[in-house]
DNA sequence: TGTACATCAGTGAACGCGCGTTCACTGATGTAC
DNA sequence: TGTACATCAGTGAACGCGCGTTCACTGATGTAC
């Protein structure tokens, strides 16, 4: 039975993912660099030097909490691609996967644009890797169509790299509108009344996501 | 001569200046939250005390810098909008302009980037209100043109936040190519030979702002 | 199954340190006459 | 121009506090036989 864990592991784990946890929850109202060692023990019930058998220092938490929140990010992503609609439908099933993706997921989205340019460079550039692998697999999603409509490889990943930032911008815009937003109803469940502010991002997304894909139609045939 | 400041006045200022650029000095490795009155008095070379005949706190300095890195960002981008040639060539000045400033400003471009969604709300929401205005002064400048052309005013102003946004986006990128980059050549001025990163940067920007172009010709007429 | 020893997650006390803020002060600059 | 008083930017000492890190420890869990 070397699949199930011991009862220590299972323990330590348990801790690493209160420290985790906390540290997450802590972090929607500062950013990494002034997050406490002693700040997160405490919220979590350890002495602060429980902290150590977990990371090194905060930063070793962050880069902990980047694979997390994009892993999540990711499998999103990987769904919106694998989408086969027209224009239309795969614009507005995009726009309400990320919608719903902050919905579910806030303090990962407010964590990456915090820390996505913030003050800790091991987490930066963990955020930045995996942001690069992201755009890396949207421009392998759009190569087989493109490449037969003339594109290159370097215009695949122009268009990729737009879609890439426009959905981290949208999701910030998303959280930004839900934060605002008095709030009615529980945030686990998908809302079928968002706000108006909530709304209009959405809105605006879709227009600008259409634009792109007008551009998109007539970059090489115009 | 009310217009000449008294020796007392001037010395004040002198030493607010001081403050202000050792903070954004000292910000270009971490972020406000984490960053002390000690340390920007210590480098300025004044008593800690000395700090609250300036700024109420750091986060009152913080606000004091958004002012500055985006007022001399505006400047650029009302030059920018006052341009009139055609497609590419208003293309590829709007890039040139953007490289420009991040070359001259880069430590105003990074802190905006890295508060922008950092941990200090007033500090956040004097970003967000400056970049609504920017925001506001592209949709007028664009309004008198696609209006004529059927453009609604809500469709007019999603047009100047994707170019707004996109602009943002697009000085994060130059600084972080800019700073992985060895850096040979004086930062003050215009530089002939910028590196591969940041040539690359450059060329995926233009050709990003190419393909909104076009996705905005056919916006209304598709 | 029972026993003897090893491992190691978490403890709690201690440390030196730099922090933000307060306060009464000093002395150059400014103002009124 | 000279004098007497007011202003106020910057001082320096003091404070209490929470920080990150270290260390020898404890005792439950794991392992070998």
């Amino acid at each position: 039975m070397s699949h199930t864990l011991g009862a220590r592991q299972a323990q330590k784990l348990k801790t690493r993912r209160a420290l985790l946890d906390a540290g997450l929850r802590l972090l929607e109202d500062q950013s990494l660099s002034s997050l406490g060692l002693r700040e997160v023990t405490r919220v979590v019930g350890v002495a602060p030097a429980a902290f150590y058998r977990h990371f090194r220092d905060m930063s070793d938490l962050g880069v902990a909490l980047v694979e997390e929140s994009l892993g999540s990010l990711h499998a999103m992503v990987r769904v919106i691609l694998a989408e086969q609609d027209g224009d239309e439908g795969r614009i507005d099933a995009t726009v309400e996967a990320v919608a719903e993706h902050v919905r579910r997921y806030p303090a990962h989205v407010r964590f990456i644009a915090r820390e996505r340019h913030g003050g800790v460079r091991p987490v930066r550039e963990a955020i930045a890797a995996e942001l690069a692998r992201f755009t890396d697999e949207a421009a392998e999603a759009f190569a087989p169509q493109l490449t037969g409509e003339g594109w290159s490889p370097e215009d695949v990943r122009m268009l990729a790299q737009l879609y890439v930032d426009h959905m981290v911008m949208t999701a910030a815009a998303f959280l930004e509108a839900q934060t605002e937003d008095p709030g009615a109803g529980d945030p686990e469940t998908v809302r079928a009344g968002d706000s108006e502010a909530v709304r209009r991002v959405a809105a605006t997304a879709r227009r600008q996501l259409l634009l792109i894909s007008l551009g998109r139609h007539h970059w090489r045939t115009a």
